[in-house]
DNA sequence: GGATTTTCGCTAGGTAATCTAGTTACGTTG
DNA sequence: CAACGTAACTAGATTACCTAGCGAAAATCC
């Protein structure tokens, strides 16, 4: 998990430049999205009982499919940073529970390709829809120039974080 | 962990309004900048060998000195929102490497309370101070509406995340 | 002011998800 | 075809969390 860390504080940080105060505010508010961001996750792991991980794994195949690409269980291990030892295990998990399926692939004898069942389609679109289409209806509501102040934003932000 | 996620789908998703696409690429950006701050953190506790708990908590501890407040354990089980038996074991790790040190409460002598090391500061500040200054410079760089348009945004879309 | 209840941090024991190391089966390449 | 590389699996250890329950101290209640 995550949390939501005392706030406030800011005060005590930046107090020489009255200037830089706005933006603190701004790094506070991309703060309070992720805090946001990181409980939903949360409750949809409770919700849906399963890790952050499995949920990921299992979006990534669904989406495999939509796209018309096989997922593999290499493409996991890459996806979610993890050995591919972990990677069997979560597959077994995510098998057990219903939610994906192996295969054989079609041409590498020594390869899988990862199949999401129905009910894994429907109970992550259950789970994730409303905040979704909540947020769709948030970006829709900017006008042209708000959607180009905010994608730059925080395009540039992801280059200072990523650095 | 958390990851990259295959990228460009949105053409299965939304395909019917071509309105909607520029909506659909300001989620994206969001999430462009999520996977950039996970990549961070992630990092981030590679750098310190620690985990995303720990690093919070010691922040805490810190940021506690520095506004005269006196952190206990029990301040950072709530805000890990975990329980009080790993609420030990984690002060028993970072006391163990340490970073903090437990000290008698001044008046409740059931209860302790929690001191950085002078080296917890120094490591915690050298693992995010550059980030920080680079988050900090793009928020900086906005004209007033430009931020008021990326704080807007940002809390609507906390909203819309956490309803 | 003594008895009861609550709070604080700790210990004991258990579980889930990861890791490393090593294996088998198959593909690729010199 | 021999050697090497790659895909997925198994076994066993580790880590970080959990629940349950304890002793000591504080707060509350007749």
């Amino acid at each position: 998990m995550d949390a939501p860390e005392g706030d406030s504080v800011t005060h005590f940080w930046y107090s020489g430049e009255p200037e830089s105060q706005a933006a603190v505010d701004v790094l506070q508010a991309l703060r309070r999205y992720r805090v946001a961001e990181t409980r939903m996750r949360a409750r949809t792991r409770q919700q849906m009982r399963m890790g952050e991980n499995d949920i990921l794994a299992v979006r990534h195949v669904i989406r495999g499919r939509q796209t018309g690409r096989f997922i593999s269980p290499k493409d996991l291990a890459e996806l979610l940073d993890i050995s591919s030892a972990s990677t069997t295990t979560l597959i077994d998990r995510l098998e057990k529970s219903g939610h994906i399926e192996r295969r054989p692939h079609p041409t590498d004898r020594r390869a899988l390709i990862l199949m999401p069942t129905d009910s894994a389609d429907g109970d992550v679109r259950a789970a994730l829809a409303d905040a979704h289409a909540r947020m769709l209806e948030v970006a829709e509501s900017l006008t042209a120039e708000e959607r180009g102040i905010v994608v730059a934003f925080l395009d540039r932000m992801s280059g200072a974080v990523g650095a």
